[in-house]
DNA sequence: TCATTCTTCCAAAGCGCTTTGAACAGAAAC
DNA sequence: GTTTCTGTTCAAAGCGCTTTGGAAGAATGA
């Protein structure tokens, strides 16, 4: 049933169909009853093709997703930042169209989107330290928000984005306070910015209390549970090994701590592990008391957040750029505690 | 830069203009290489939405996630599948359309995906044994590809599957014949057809030994870490423990893992375990001699198969139906050994 | 030479919708 | 009674593309 054939059996032009639907004013409130009732009736949707043509607006939001072509890697991330987003384009009656990418190939995908015009915004994942994405999408002109920030930008833009450089300082000062020295990071891949971010409270904790920052303690790569996993057995393994771990992703947790119990240590009383927690559905770090202390910030949440303030972004374009810095919730789980008594200062 | 202004700049019609694009015969070959040249100089793209109201055709494919209205779950499988459904759509110019939807909606989804005309086709994620959806597709009308199967439907239609029953009648084949008895199942949704084919495959190799099945050394839920640890725990608590493990998913079988090594007890010399693997790509079971025995199957390749058979029919509509049934491959790992000396019988 | 067939191109219709500009009542104002 | 609104409806144009049905010119055949 289209827009013509419902016109024809209501007895009505579409032009009156049309706006008794979209809800303009010029209808009799009778006529725009009758209307609704048939649509509801025949169950008319508009087409979506047609209705971007005639509108220039094309309901629909684009995420690119690159994959690592070097590590054929899908962030663990994304499904449910996805999760998030869509649930908000679902109430908005936008589309979600999701273009995988290895990222070579990433400029082009955004230019293609913007081009063909099957899309009216996009959402911007996995952002660099340097990201010359952000101009080139700036350069398209389609609204965008970015999932994350790149810290080399100057010009300003939409991000949401969690506060990593202050969780991880927090973080680490939660396990200095508790007397640890050694501390190690098991961080993400360096080039992102988040890794930095977090890098940089790291250090930050550890140069507020006078602690020398150790670059053997340091791990930067892929989140993996291997990688997890291999960087603690190693660590552990030093003759000044760590007392305690920040991780950033429960992923790679898992492995520091199969690690951990596989040298016969034992968390919280041996080695305190702290991890980032972006609450993905199938690793819940919950129940009454979690599992590890955690800095806890949901990346679903985080997709809802971007996703509203793009529609906002194509609805009333050409306001300026809003930043949202989401504060991780400190959690105490059962990963943490005072530093061995022995521990070498 | 549109077709007018582009056929405009040439001095052509759009009707000969976008027959050289889109390589139609009539066209003199001298005229088609000057405008070729021209749409690649001003980067033409043609617009998806015009290009679809003319065509019929949306070129894009839609995908359903359910998403769990009770546990608020993600399928984890998802992300690696879209991404190798993704590398065939972009090599065919389609786009991949992403409804995320509560399970009790799903059906209204697939009806507005048809309805608006916004997709070609339909890939169905997660099929439970008796399944309302494929009747539904099968009215709607749209080509449609299911990423598993529905045991209880009757009826054609096209599926891309793993041998599930095959491979956990393997894996348990695998385990009795090193001598162990009392073998755990630790197993998906119990709606879910995959969970309910491993299950079928578990026992009929327990059968085919003589062993009874023990209903307290088998669970089904939605697989998360916690299950596997949890699930273990208990029945590693029990007067008669089981010696073996399968497991659906390398996620719950992190769990199973550390439930074991919690245990003082030691993979494969105490407590042998072969997971499933979907070969997740931040969960890679890999490295010269991998972790876990496992029974492996890409999810991402099941993506990429669905994804080209998905085109394939849309293309040519109207063929007999087509199953592929992948067979997951043995990985032989870390994490089996034979059953420990004393194992009950 | 003229009729016929290719070859190459084009004008215009149409896809299903929105939106502009106008028309037509009936009511209100003069 | 005429004019001016006001409220309601409609015909038609237009979004950017494909595709039908010619048409014009070149090539072929008798």
């Amino acid at each position: 049933m289209n827009l013509k054939q419902l016109s024809q059996t209501l007895g009505l032009s579409q032009t009156t169909v049309s706006r008794a639907l979209n809800g303009y004013p010029e209808v009799a409130e009778a006529t725009r009853q009758r209307v609704q009732k048939a649509a509801a009736e025949y169950a008319y949707r508009p087409n979506t093709r047609a209705k971007g043509l005639a509108t220039g607006r094309a309901m629909a939001v684009g995420h690119v997703i690159p994959v690592s072509s070097r590590h054929e890697m899908v962030n663990p991330v994304f499904a449910d930042f996805t999760a998030g987003a869509g649930e908000i384009y679902v109430t908005h009656g936008y589309d979600m169209l999701i273009s995988v990418v290895p990222d070579d190939a990433e400029e082009q995908a955004y230019r293609d989107l913007a081009t063909k015009g099957s899309v009216d915004g996009i959402i911007m994942h996995g952002p660099r330290s340097t990201e010359a994405r952000i101009s080139l999408l700036q350069e398209i002109g389609l609204p965008f928000v970015v999932h994350g920030r790149a810290s080399d930008e100057t010009d300003d833009y939409d991000w949401v984005d969690v506060n990593n450089r202050r969780a991880f300082r927090r973080a680490c000062e939660h396990l200095i306070d508790l007397g640890h020295r050694r501390i190690a990071l098991i961080n993400g891949l360096e080039v992102m910015d988040f890794a930095r971010r977090r890098l940089a409270g790291y250090l930050e904790a550890l140069q507020a209390h006078g602690i020398d920052a150790d670059p053997a303690l340091i791990r930067s790569d892929e989140m993996t549970e291997a990688y997890g996993y291999d960087s603690t057995r190693q660590m552990l393994a030093r003759q000044n090994p760590p007392t305690a771990f920040l991780s950033s992703s429960v992923i790679p947790t898992l492995g520091i701590r199969r690690a951990v119990e596989e040298a016969g240590l034992r968390l919280a009383r041996d080695i305190s592990v702290i991890t980032h927690d972006d609450e993905l559905s199938y690793l819940r770090n919950g129940g009454e008391v979690p599992t590890f202390t955690a800095m806890r910030s949901s990346v679903r949440q985080a997709g809802r957040l971007c996703a509203e303030r793009l529609i906002a972004m194509i609805r009333t374009p050409g306001g300026p750029a809003q930043n949202t810095l989401l504060e991780a919730e400190f959690i105490p789980g059962q990963s943490t505690g005072p530093a061995p008594g022995g521990a070498t200062a």
